[in-house]
Order: C-alpha cells, then structure tokens, then sequence
DNA sequence: TGCGTAAATTGGTAAGACAGAATGTACAGC
DNA sequence: GCTGTACATTCTGTCTTACCAATTTACGCA
C-alpha cells in the first residue's frame, strides 16, 4: 500500500490532495471526524493527528464543536510565485545543483560521503515500499552535497528551492502524478553522483546531476503530455454529448 | 490556566520551552510517550498530537521503536542569512548567473538584446561621475538577462541574491569599499557579455559572466585582506599603546 | 422574536493489542 | 577464560476500540 510506516502521514498527503484538488475549498468545511474515519479506513485519532499536522502547517483552522475549516493558502508570506511550472523549477535545479555539485566535488569531506552513502543506502531500502523515508533520504542527499559546496549562500538557494517544490500546490501535484512509478532509476543516478563525487570529479558529477534532472524533467513533460491528451479526450466525449442532445432535440437552423 | 482550548497545544508549548531551554538539547532524546504522558498528567494520545505537531514543525523526528530525537533547529529560510560573507555571495551569483546568460543566449529576443544594449550604454555614459545611475544600469543588465532565460524561478533566484547584496550590511560595506575604483572594466566585462549573448553563444556568455565575477571575486579578497592587514596594524598600534601604559603606571610585581 | 432543548461535532481519556528496535543473556566455539 | 552469535526480553512508538465530556449549532415551540 502507501504505508509509509506512520499511518497518520498517509492520511495527511490524501487531505492536502483534496484541499488542493479543490476538493475542498478555503473557508469551506471539512467532513466530520468520523465520517473522514470511515472513509479513510482508519480511526478516529489518527484522523485527528493529521488534522492536528494539518493545523501545524497552517491548512486548516479548527473550531471546537463546529468543525475544522479550510484556510486560504498565503502564499505571499513565503513568496512562492504560483505561476512557476514544474518545468521551470525543475530546470533551475538542474543548473544550480549542477553547478553545486560541481563545486562539492572539489570541496567534499569523507564525513559528508559517508554521510551521502547512508542517504543512499536509505534511499534504496525502501524504494519499494514506503515513499516517506525515500523522499526524506532524497531530500537529504542533495542537502549534504549543497553542503558541502562549502558556500552557505549557495546552500540557502537550494533549500529555498526545495521549498517551493514541498509547498507550491501546482508543483506537488505534479510530482505527485510521477513519483511513484520510479524506483531503481532514481537510485542509479543518484548512484553515479555519489560516484562522481567520490572520485572528486567535478566535471563528472555536474553530468551526472544534469542527466538526474533531465530524465525528471522528461518524466514531468510525458506526465502533462499524456494529462492534455486526456483532457482534449474528456473535452471530445464532452462535445459528442452535446451534439448528441442537440440532434435529439431536433434545431435543424442554431448550430448552439 | 494555560489551557487554550485544546489540550495538545498547552503541551505542545511546554515541550518547546524544554526544547528551547536546553533542557532536551539536539540529537537527544525526548522521554517516552508513557512517561510524559505522567509528567504532564494527560493522556498518551494527547502527547502524541503534541509530538506530531512538534515533528510537523521540523522541531523534531520520531523514530519507531526507537524514540523522539530533537532537531537542530534551522534559520529561517527565507531571511537573510548574516554570516554569509561576499565573497560566498558572489561564487553564488557567479555560479547562477554564469548558467542564466548561457541559458539566455539562446533564448534571448532581439528586443532584450536591445535593451542590454541601452543598459550598456547608461554603464559606460555615467561611469566616470554619478555612481547611482551607473548601479542600476548594471543592475537592469543582469536582470534582462535573467529575463531573458525565460525561467521564472531563476530569474526569481537571481533577484533574491540581489537582494541579499543590496541588504545585508555586511556585503553592502563590502562592496562599498570596492566599488569606487573601477570603471572602464566593468563596462568591458559587461561589454563581453553582450557580446556573447548577440552570437547566442551559451558557452562564451556563460564564460564571459564567470570572467566578470571573478574579477569582482578578486577585488573583495584583495580589499578584505588590506582590510585584514589595517584591522592588524590597528591592533597592534593598540596594544603598544598598553604595553606603555602598564610601563607607565609602574606596576613590578601583578602582571595585570 | 426569543428561548430552550436536542443534535452534531470536536475534545479527551482509558486500556490494550501489536510491531519494530534496543538490550540483555545464555550458549557454542575458540 | 574469552568472544561472538542467537535467542528472549524489554522498551518504545503505533493504532484501535469504546466511552464520556464540552461546545457549538439548529430547530421547534411558545
């Protein structure tokens, strides 16, 4: 399943989804407790620890006796510019942690390989299970290596990237749509970056970042090709429909 | 009392009062469940919503079967970091806008080379007094052609380390000191650039914006390290100074 | 209109079964 | 006697079921 050992994280990535599918709009309320228990499958406390996460991450608002109501989403506070694809953000990773990787190579110590070892090692224990610790293993990879650029400025621009991956609604739906079907391919890259910064090779590490983000990116661009392609579908059956009824009501003179 | 409605956040703040005390330093261990559900007198389920909100607050990482490990705590990521230092921002900007002009090189529009064609101009009319005019002037190149990339998130990285030079006091000083001397240079590196950029050649661009921080690199080591040198003589002048006093005073015996 | 009760909803507790991780112990082999 | 491995125990977080309390909201009735 989508276990990913805590129970209550699970139920926390299914509620934001639907918060940000507009499943469930701001200001809007939220199903009861229970009736979330039910329809989850799970028990009535660990829907409230994820609307307690939930409330800690400023999603949600929660009213004693009346219900837990959705927030609008600030974006200003943090300035993430919604207008950012995927694409885009993808492709400034690929060029700065590129770059970033190319100077860590030079710089990297052998506590922060082994470091990026152990990363990896989590990374692919549970590549076939659990995404959480998978995803946390990721994130920590590239952390250690904008570490070891040894350039704080540098490291803070990678984190804020990270950031507005973790909390642009847009771009964590993306993800969303492509992040389960990997696997072993993202541990082989992730791999021969190690690699190539163990042998302090930094040509060879930025290619090897470079390649990381371009298979993402391909990934992400297949993802929105195939989501239009079901769209002009949806938008096809749609018009048939229309027509349909229109035949039937017989208006031989409008074309409306 | 404390209570705030619900009972996890009166638990919650105390735990972050430990956390911040001292008490339960990083990479330490909180007590288990059971026992802080004693200490405080609630429930375990009630410390556990205080955990999770804790754990969703980056404050902390729960491990199964093992326990719950405190964090170091993170500087905000989006305030300016004080201790990075120039030269840090300026491999970071030399980095990131090295991959943004090879970027723009082949995406950039006639109209945009145009503009950078009037901002080289305002660069090299206002060189030799006003120095405001010719700031911005270098500013809005830079920023063209990180407009240029066509990639909202570098572009918005881009402005972000401007933003940290124009405002951390630190760099500010930094560059104050340097950037009266220069010149005719700084117009002919920008000069190379826009060279490159009307070939749309990424390599040359890129090579040519490496060119132009490198130099810059080169200044604020030379000026901090006469800097340094002043800092030194200060120092010494000082501690002359005493030495004599002591000699004055006449003081055989304490060497205070 | 105003008030009071009932329904709906979240808040909190208790007790226990379960699973993973750490720890201690005993036994086998050297 | 010493060491290392295998097993058992204990510790710890995970999740459930069941129950009652407190608060808000809705509705009916006067």
């Amino acid at each position: 399943m989508a276990s990913e050992g805590r129970l209550y994280r699970s139920v926390l990535n299914k509620m934001r989804e639907l918060i940000d599918s507009g499943e469930y709009p701001p200001g809007g309320r939220l199903p009861p407790e229970r009736e979330l228990a039910e329809r989850f499958g799970v028990s009535r406390p660990t829907i409230r620890e994820a609307i307690i996460a939930l409330e800690a991450l400023d999603q949600v608002r929660v009213k004693t006796g009346s219900g837990v109501y959705v927030l609008e989403t600030k974006p200003g506070l943090h300035d993430i510019d919604p207008t950012v694809s995927p694409f885009e953000l993808t492709e400034a990773r690929a060029l700065i942690e590129g770059e970033a990787a190319a100077q860590a190579a030079s710089m990297i110590t052998d506590e922060q390989l082994e470091r990026l070892e152990t990363a990896l090692n989590d990374m692919a224990e549970e590549s076939v299970d659990g995404h959480l610790t998978s995803e946390l293993a990721d994130q920590q990879f590239h952390q250690i290596i904008s570490e070891a650029t040894q350039n704080k400025m540098l490291a803070a621009v990678i984190d804020n990237l990270w950031y507005v991956r973790d909390n642009s609604p847009k771009i964590r739906r993306a993800h969303q749509s492509i992040c389960e079907t990997d696997g072993r391919t993202r541990v082989k890259e992730h791999q021969e970056i190690y690699d190539a910064l163990k042998r302090r090779d930094p040509s060879e590490a930025r290619k090897a970042m470079h390649a990381h983000f371009a298979r993402l990116l391909n990934k992400l661009i297949a993802a929105n090709e195939s989501e239009q392609i079901e769209e002009a579908r949806r938008r096809a059956v749609e018009s048939r429909q229309r027509f349909s009824l229109d035949h039937l009501v017989a208006q031989p003179q409008s074309t409306r």
